[in-house]
DNA sequence: GATGCAGTACTAATTTTCTAGTAATCAAAC
DNA sequence: GTTTGATTACTAGAAAATTAGTACTGCATC
């Protein structure tokens, strides 16, 4: 096969984990059972991709009778941080503060969600003080 | 041809369109010139890849003397948001704030980086008051 | 033990992305 | 006006991603 060496998923790898991240352990069956309706697919192409995340490391598998049932390898807050991580790489030059930039100077954000922002960072800044 | 429908660029093309943005405007010689040792390609890899992005509509192109020169026709800060939307809605349920709590729990950011941040927040919310 | 069902492994076709070669164009230099 | 050098258009092939079919395995039921 000799291939996939990325470490970040392909969008349809992406929606199929978060189908299992959803469900915490499943089988293929089980996943299909949480695609949305504009995500259904063949029930060997989920078995396929299922397969592809098992050898990339995202998920593991166990038998339960004759089903496989994969469980994440990779947690979801995980690779949150890491699509962050690889986004402010790519397009922000390393800097968070130049994504938060970005983020905040974004016209469709509430005065809410700006104030929830500003709460979620003074919390983490008495933690550090604490 | 009848292909390419994604408003996201891809790997090369994000390569590409950084280089572009960083020079403002040039053909596929200036652009070559800005690449890294790691990006280096074949003029006519650039110059393809070039024309698709024109054809996707993420530059423009004009005639100087025999060359083409590029400009961006998507401005980086645009396509900056753009990804952060796009992150936001794959992978933190649409909402920024979530976004945000994850950056902040990353270890690596240092005290003065959140201190930053908490700047730009705060400075957006004088913005809205004033 | 034959039949049917659920599931997996193997295989493959199609599409998209990535890379670059070849031929043609055109201006400049000789 | 012929050669040279730079550029583009056209073409193409390899690699990766996406989708799914077919054949096989093993259990359960008739």
């Amino acid at each position: 096969m000799a291939r996939r060496r990325s470490e970040m998923l392909t969008d349809v790898e992406l929606e199929f984990m978060i189908a299992l991240w959803e469900i915490g352990t499943g089988s293929v069956r089980d996943i299909m059972g949480v695609l949305q309706d504009d995500q259904q697919r063949a029930y060997t192409s989920v078995a396929t991709v299922m397969k592809i995340l098992d050898d990339k490391g995202f998920v593991t598998s166990d038998r339960k009778d004759r089903a496989l049932v994969y469980s994440p390898a990779v947690q979801k807050r995980d690779y949150e941080g890491r699509s962050l991580k690889n986004l402010s790489k790519t397009l922000f030059g390393g800097t968070p503060t130049a994504l938060v930039a970005r983020l905040v100077d974004n016209e469709d954000l509430t005065d809410e969600m700006i104030q929830e922002i500003k709460e979620i960072i003074d919390t983490r800044i008495r933690k550090d003080d604490g």
